[in-house]
RNA sequence: GCGGCUGUAGCUCAGAGGGAGAGCAUCACCUUGACACGGUGGGGGCCACAGGUUCGAUUCCUGUCAGCCGCACCA
């Protein structure tokens, strides 16, 4: 990296403002986001979920590369040959309803007013001028990965996957076209899969209809939530065993309002139960009438087009839509008295998970496909454990989908987006699907051949992502080092959409599951949890965030926020939290740097002349270190990222850098010297620890620090070294903890000024307590202002004093003038209180035979000791209560 | 109807078979030579409810209630 001063000086306030920027070209320009030709390592490769490459970063984009970039650059730093691949989509619908709406506003027209070619065209065109928006702001976020295999799903390349795909499947009967009823959106004038359709509760109203058998006034009453759809009735369709009918089926009925005439068929679709029992047929409009239609041989007709309104075929109603339609006929059917009754009614609609519109089941020639064969190998790979959930539970989720998928409609009737590789010949009828641009029929050679006009389910070119992107079909280098990748981040909305069709698309093309690991997270939501959405007006734009606390603070607010697989709020507090924090470190860092010597040349760490806490902040990071990187093992960011906060904030800032005070301005040279080895170690190891988080601010650090020989980005993990395990520093440090806290308490709850200082007295039998106190007593004197600090085994208990009892001590704080015993004993009562809940709860199980017999000895061992240290806590506030009372 | 998630301090949320935690908020005190984006101390909780398993349950199991989310059906 380029040399940066040492040790210079660093602000009081760590502005990521005019950091970030010059972090990330410094990153970028040093090619550390590529992976280095290095086949000793494993590698690790993570392809990037594309965003539409017309969209803007919203936090949930913010959360999924967090979470993406923490894995990428922990694992670059563990050793691993390590590529994390980006890109974006087309996403047909989303960016063509973008453009048209913009040609709509600023010139007034429509698709269709450009034609094909000129309009996608445009979109190329705007692909390019706003294509760069999203990646800007993924690097903004500070993203690690490699811009150099940037992928768009209409690249050339990836476009050759899908026609190859296509073909594939085409060629094994998996891919099929077929007249079918499928959910139609009238408003974007296409076909859409069953997912893309969101079923919602709506009130509507249950319609009795009578149709008139013809004979007399005898009618059979007919429940329906669509009267507007009865012009395509065919038939009319009661359960077989349901007697009330069976006289009359086989005969005929007269549609009110047309007069059109139609049998009454049996068909055990029908629930007897429901309404009257008879159901109204329109296998055009109804994809359970459809099969009916379908077992029966019965006519499709439409009576609604593809805009939604009424044709011909519904006579007077032409030229309606579905909504005024309905209006008209219920108003129609009961001036007419067709109308039984109506019943009010809640039932689920589907509505279009884009522009939610109410979806209509349309009768329509379109692609589909065959899905059964796809899941099978896909339940079977999952269910021989070969994809790693993480949370397991979505593995339950995933395989009930699997188990119920029906055939995917992948045609869209839209320009922008994969065409159809199929063409059909004017001459002879047939299909011709190919991989190459086609000019003549293969089957009769014939020139008069036309190119299918729709395009394929966005979905299905991201279905093969991870493998497109790295170069299949060809046997590219990067597909064969790094396909299957190592882990799937996203969030758990799209595992359907997109997840389970890589799965299936991967076994089947590649034969391998595409990914080992799945981590889903959870959705962002607002303040008050609700979902973030424009119409409510609740977003938040991470750019803003980013602006005004910076990246690193997203960032750690994402992460640590997270628990696997749940959905987070968020709050502006949070991170601002986050953006404290980073702050805290920023000034340990800098007050590490001022510390060091001038020369920044350090000594070796010598255990031999470490003082305890030294050894115990060294025992601290190891255990950061451990728990870090097993949580990140994980993929728990949420839990290891709280692990870094706390030790960076309690141990190291808290206490550490305060132990190291009294060393740093202290006469001894030699411990001096061992002290600033010892936070030099620490800062280094929590800077290496929170890069992954927080890459900017570390990165920034790291170049102030001397002896530093590469990129921190590209520094190694921090290991776990067995010589810094000390429980007897933890329990020596501990002491004193207790002490200084206890010291503190004292002061603060007989509000003695800060400024002025006491004589403590301690007093322990225990000759190693003695010992450790003696030790440290210099920190007990400076954090609890102590001028006098009088330690002895023996002697008399200062009569006038405030008192505290710790593990194996006692401490006084003689001060005649303030101490008042009324207030002392309400204090020393207090404590016996809380001691005397604490022996109780102890006795009571050490009392317990059974919990001496069962229970793991180490368990039974430390609820004695426990019991032991409180008892003699308890009489040792007991013996300095009688001493006031007696007074 | 099937499946899942959540219920812990005022708020947002961790946690874990064996002494209830954090951040924010709150109260008191503090310009202590890294940091007021800071420091110190304090208050605040039958861990939703009822059973069960266990020596021991806030944690595991079952059920109830409440909130939420998928999937399926709905004439």
């Amino acid at each position: 990296m380029p040399n940066g001063p040492s040790n210079r000086s660093l602000a009081s306030v760590y502005v990521p403002q005019t950091v970030e920027k010059e972090i990330y070209q410094l990153w970028e320009q040093g090619g550390y986001f590529q992976p280095r030709p290095d086949l000793s390592k494993r590698p690790f490769s993570i392809v990037m979920p594309p965003p539409n490459v017309t969209g803007s970063l919203h936090l949930g984009h913010a959360w999924d590369n967090t979470l993406q970039d923490i894995v990428i650059r922990y694992k670059r730093m563990v050793g691993f040959d390590v590529v994390w691949v980006p890109g974006t989509d087309h996403a047909g619908i989303a960016t063509q309803t973008r453009v048209e709406k913009t040609l709509q506003e600023q010139e007034s027209l429509s698709r269709n007013d450009l034609g094909r070619e000129v309009f996608v065209k445009r979109v190329w065109e705007w692909k390019q001028k706003f294509g760069s928006l999203i990646t800007d702001q993924i690097r903004a976020l500070g993203s690690s990965c490699d811009w150099s295999r940037q992928r768009f799903t209409m690249d050339d390349g990836l476009s050759t996957a899908v026609r190859e795909v296509f073909v594939r499947l085409y060629e094994k009967g998996m891919i099929y076209r077929g007249k079918r009823i499928i959910n139609w959106c009238p408003r974007c004038a296409t076909a859409l899969s069953d997912i893309e359709v969101e079923h919602q509760d709506i009130s509507a109203r249950l319609y009795y209809v009578r149709y008139l058998t013809g004979v007399d006034d005898q009618a059979v009453i007919v429940a329906t939530t669509r009267p507007e759809t009865m012009f395509a009735d065919v038939a009319v369709a009661v359960h077989p065993a349901d007697e009330r009918y069976v006289s009359l089926v086989g005969q005929t009925l007269h549609l009110p309002l047309t007069n059109s005439v139609i049998p009454i068929i049996t068909d055990t679709y029908v629930d007897p139960e429901f309404g009257t029992g008879c159901v109204k047929i329109t296998p055009a409009h109804d994809p359970n009438d459809f099969e009916v239609g379908q077992r029966h041989h019965l006519d499709m007709p439409q009576c609604i087009d593809a805009d939604g309104k009424l044709n011909a075929l519904a006579g007077p109603y032409a030229g309606l839509t579905r909504e005024q339609a309905r209006v008209q006929v219920v108003a129609d059917l009961k001036a007419g008295g067709y109308l039984e009754r109506e019943e009010d009614m809640v039932h689920a609609v589907g509505h279009c998970s884009r522009c939610n519109t109410v979806v209509e089941p349309f009768l329509s020639t379109q692609w589909f496909v065959r899905m059964e064969e796809l899941a099978r190998p896909a339940l079977a790979g999952v269910e021989a454990q070969n994809l790693n959930f993480v949370p397991e539970r979505f593995q339950k989720v995933f395989i009930h989908w699997l188990e119920n998928v029906r055939d995917w409609c992948i045609s869209r009737q839209l320009w922008w987006g994969h065409r159809i590789p199929a063409w059909y010949c004017d001459d002879c009828g047939q299909i011709n699907v190919s991989r190459e641009e086609l000019t003549t029929c293969e089957f009769c050679h014939s020139a008069n051949i036309h190119q299918d006009e729709d395009v394929l389910d966005t979905w299905f070119s991201s279905a093969l992502w991870p493998f497109s992107t790295l170069g299949w079909p060809q046997q590219s280098e990067d597909f064969l080092r790094y396909f299957p990748t190592s882990a799937l981040m996203t969030g758990y909305d799209i595992l359907f959409f997109w997840v389970a069709r890589m799965v299936f698309m991967g076994l089947e093309f590649t034969e391998h599951m595409p990914f080992q690991d799945v981590v889903l997270h959870g959705l962002i939501r607002a303040e008050d949890g609700k979902k973030m959405s424009k119409s409510l007006g609740n977003g938040v734009d991470p750019l803003d965030v980013i602006e005004r606390y910076g990246a690193d603070a997203l960032r750690f607010t994402l992460a640590t926020g997270t628990t696997p697989g749940n959905d987070q709020r968020f709050h502006w507090e949070k991170v601002e939290g986050s953006r404290n924090f980073i702050n805290k470190l920023w000034n340990a860092s800098r007050f590490v740097l001022l510390n060091l010597s001038a020369d920044g040349v350090m000594a070796p760490l010598d255990k031999s002349r470490l003082q305890a806490v030294d050894r115990w902040i060294l025992h601290r990071l190891n255990d950061t270190i451990e728990s870090v990187s097993n949580f990140l093992d994980g993929y728990d960011f949420g839990e290891a990222g709280r692990r870094l906060y706390n030790f960076a904030w309690d141990d190291f800032c808290d206490w550490y850098i305060e132990f190291a005070k009294l060393s740093l301005y202290g006469q001894d040279a030699e411990m001096k010297l061992q002290t600033q080895a010892v936070l030099h170690t620490v800062l280094d190891g929590l800077l290496r620890l929170l890069h992954p988080f927080i890459p900017f601010v570390t990165e920034e650090i790291w170049r102030s620090l001397p002896q530093r020989e590469q990129a921190l980005i590209v520094t190694q993990w921090p290991q776990t070294q067995a010589q810094w395990v000390s429980v007897e520093a933890e329990k020596e440090v501990g002491l004193v903890q207790e002490v200084v806290r206890a010291g503190r308490n004292i002061r603060s709850e007989l509000g003695i000024s800060p400024g002025r200082e006491i004589t403590m007295e301690i007093q322990t039998e225990q000759s190693d307590t003695e010992s450790i106190l003696i030790r440290s007593r210099l920190y007990i004197q400076r954090f609890c202002h102590v001028a006098d600090l009088v330690i002895h085994t023996q002697g008399d208990i200062p009569r006038l004093a405030l008192s505290a009892v710790v593990s194996g001590a006692q401490l006084y704080v003689p001060l005649a003038g303030l101490v008042d015993v009324g207030t002392e004993l309400e204090r020393l009562g207090k404590d016996v209180v809380r001691l005397q809940g604490e022996v109780q709860r102890a006795e009571k199980k050490l009392n317990n035979s059974k919990f001496v017999e069962k229970a793991p000895s180490d368990v039974v061992t430390s609820e004695r000791n426990k019991l032991v240290d409180y008892q003699e806590k308890l009489q040792r506030v007991r013996q300095r209560m009688d001493w006031f009372q007696s007074q």
